[in-house]
DNA sequence: CTTAATATTAGGCATATGCCCTATTGAAAT
DNA sequence: ATTTCAATAGGGCATATGCCTAATATTAAG
């Protein structure tokens, strides 16, 4: 990709001062490597700057920033300038942003505190083809991974099911009819099928497919 | 969760000899804080190992074995004995390897021929909840989760399902009851019911929720 | 052209389901 | 103390479903 005589050029997204001010000196440290060249105090700024030039290979973006944040500059970017690649900096390890940044595509997810080393590394690896992330990170994504699930907006509707009712759901889920549902909760086949009167009422359908796809769909299974 | 002055106790699983005798003798330069304690030839062995003695903290695992590979043990391993960190050990990134080991457990997945202070890294970070990765792995991890589509295909059976069935499915699924079907598509009810019937046992289930979960999770419709 | 697979329709029967009703118990809230 | 509500249980009824057999039409493959 890029010849090893070529500094890499580097630009930072981020709203503090001080922070900004530190990350340009761990940067500067590596001056033979890399080339620092400019910093937005927020999402607009930097894509305004951008504007004027794009000659930019890698970005260290901060996730919270006042105007625009750090996920929705990054998706503008790799939209805009796909060669860009986009690094995450983050105080927090918080699932959705993770998820939520990946998918705005970002390219490496460093938490804030890691040490200047570390961060050169990282600016050489995603150069690379690679994808840091502090160990912590990459064990949020793993799960991400294993539990897709999760990994979506919650549509948070609340239909206020109990907690029966939400166990009867997940054995209708499994294809159970009534008399199997009751033995496996240990209660009459009556009382499941009043459970599940109850259930249809609360999610608003009228059979067991419906009342499933609505309570996957909103998470409640 | 462990104290800084207990060994981390490593077992190995490599059916290459030479392999497994390097990967011993890097282990045992860090012998302060590594203690290792077998080698399974493959996953079976390893299983017959853990079996007699399963004081073990992390496992590096190779993933292509004979008898049983890494990603069946890693499976069997992360129910039976879930405490136990599994790291697996490949020459190649391939995507669906990647997501097969996720799945089956394992934590941290790196490259062979990482050096081996990295080695040692990977497995204190992974005692401490870390993931390890090499960089192009966690690359490719972040493309799953971007895409978690390709992330499940594998199971591929194929039931031969004719293009009507396949319609009649998906009204099914939508919770649809025969006559509205039928009105859907332009036939009887009893065609309706005799395409379902032909589903079934295609499929072989017994009712609808299970016809459509058995599509939904072989990507029929 | 002949055969095989798919699509279509239909009747019957036992069971499951959706939906209405009433009713008791225990726990939580007011 | 009274009310509210989840959880339990049951009766009854119309319809839906699962499963069987049987037959014809259409299409695809050989």
């Amino acid at each position: 990709m890029k010849e090893s005589t070529m500094k890499i050029r580097v630009a930072v997204a981020e709203d503090n001062k001080f922070l900004a001010e530190s990350i340009k000196e761990k940067l500067e440290l590596f001056s033979e490597d890399i080339e620092y060249k400019f910093r937005g105090a927020n999402g607009k700024e930097l894509l305004e700057l951008l504007d004027k030039d794009h000659t930019v290979d890698t970005i260290l973006m901060d996730i919270e920033m006042p105007e625009m944040d750090g996920i929705k500059a990054a998706s503008i970017i790799s939209n805009r300038y796909p060669q860009i690649k986009i690094i995450m900096l983050t105080v927090f390890d918080d699932e959705q942003r993770i998820f939520d940044a990946i998918q705005a595509g970002a390219m490496g997810y460093l938490l804030k505190d890691e040490p200047p080393q570390k961060i050169l590394e990282s600016i050489i690896m995603i150069m690379d083809g690679g994808a840091p992330m502090s160990p912590s990170i990459a064990a949020k994504s793993l799960q991400l991974l294993k539990n897709p699930a999760r990994a979506e907006q919650k549509t948070e509707a609340d239909f206020d099911l109990s907690k029966r009712e939400i166990e009867v759901l997940e054995q209708i889920s499994h294809g159970l009819d009534y008399k199997e549902i009751s033995e496996n909760l240990f209660i009459s086949p009556s009382t499941v099928r009043k459970h599940i009167e109850n259930i249809y009422k609360k999610l608003q359908v009228n059979n067991k497919m419906r009342a499933v796809k609505k309570a996957v769909k909103h998470k409640l299974i």
